[in-house]
DNA sequence: TTCATTTCTTGTCCCAGTTCAATGCGCAAG
DNA sequence: CTTGCGCATTGAACTGGGACAAGAAATGAA
């Protein structure tokens, strides 16, 4: 049950059982049907939640009333929006949604605190999650500026074999800042040789 | 001479005198001339800066050979590229580059782990400066999928009022991913109303 | 002061990607 | 079985912004 949440966050930091054991016992364990917002825009994001299974997406609606997706989440992946909530005390601008029925580990700030405490070790752990997802965030500017439409698609299928089977077209579409007919276009142009 | 550095990593995280001045004890002060690049494309980035006085630039080279403008940092603002480089382990993909006179603390790794040793509620400091870097790119991400030249530009101009001043205007239009030509017609036509 | 180099502007042509249909295709619900 | 609806495809017309070129202005070095 904790095996895939425990070996992620040993990933760049060496816990003790003991310290493993009191994270574990802080976990809350949901279930969560598909097409559910978590977090809806204005809203303060009071959560970080892990994915043991299913798929989920963060997005915006810009000035146009038009979708953006700033990122999925599967299985072993975080999500939350930390980086605008929590701590600048702001309401969120994002939307955060299950695509499919999920579970997840849940916890709250408060908890995260109580975490910190118990096991100062943690705070390491977490700031080097966050270094990752700052470096995956810059790696996916410096794709949506300096690459063409047809190159991020492709990058994408690299990068997230699974996902182009398990969500709509217009999802990714909407992550690669693209209209879903010009993907459309690109995939029957790809197909065709 | 400290007061400013102390004041920004004293925003989120309140520190006994004491700390703070393990903390200083521990910063090399350094000057670097204008147009001094400070890291390279393929090295390790062994280093944290915070700028005291000046202006610096993070970019790279994309595939056909253009660079891209991921970061300006100017005075309180901290450079690095901690987020590649360090702890991943792999060479950086990016050049750091100063475009005035500068005035620097800088610390490298090792310095970072031994301050996080002898006062450990830095690891938090630090954390919540990286949360922050996070939503600066976050947004950046947002500005830059869904939002015209016209507006990147005027956003740009709201949120570094000083910084069209001080630097060239095509680091602006590469800042802005856009072309420098493209940048001069927008701000003719914004100059006209 | 002068010459050179870098930066900025302006015009013309062009293309990647958008917008707006229209059509077709599952698939779930009654 | 069929109605309805969300999703994908395709085409035609349009546009934001790029590429290139050539000149103007600013900066700076000797």
């Amino acid at each position: 049950m904790y095996s895939q949440i425990n070996k992620n966050i040993s990933r760049y930091v060496t816990f003790e059982p003991e310290e493993l054991e009191i994270f574990n016992s802080l976990l809350e364990y949901k279930t969560v049907p598909k097409k559910t917002i978590l977090l809806h825009e204005g809203e303060m994001c009071n959560f970080e939640a892990f994915v043991i299974k299913g798929c989920v997406r963060k997005y915006y609606i810009d000035a146009n009333g038009f979708e953006v997706i700033l990122q999925f989440a599967i299985e072993n992946a975080w999500i939350s929006d930390i980086s605008f909530s929590i701590y600048e005390d702001k309401p969120s601008r994002v939307f955060i949604e299950t695509l499919e029925d999920c579970e997840f580990f849940m916890f709250s700030p408060e908890t995260k605190e109580a975490l910190f405490i118990k096991a100062p070790k943690f705070e390491r752990a977490f700031r080097i999650l966050m270094q990752r997802n700052l470096a995956v965030t810059q790696d996916r500017l410096f794709n949506t500026i300096s690459k063409t439409a047809t190159e991020k698609y492709l990058e994408f299928l690299e990068h997230y074999p699974t996902l182009s089977q398990r969500v709509a077209q217009h999802y990714i579409a909407s992550y690669l800042g693209i209209s879903a007919e010009f993907l459309s276009k690109i995939r029957t142009k790809i197909a065709k040789q």
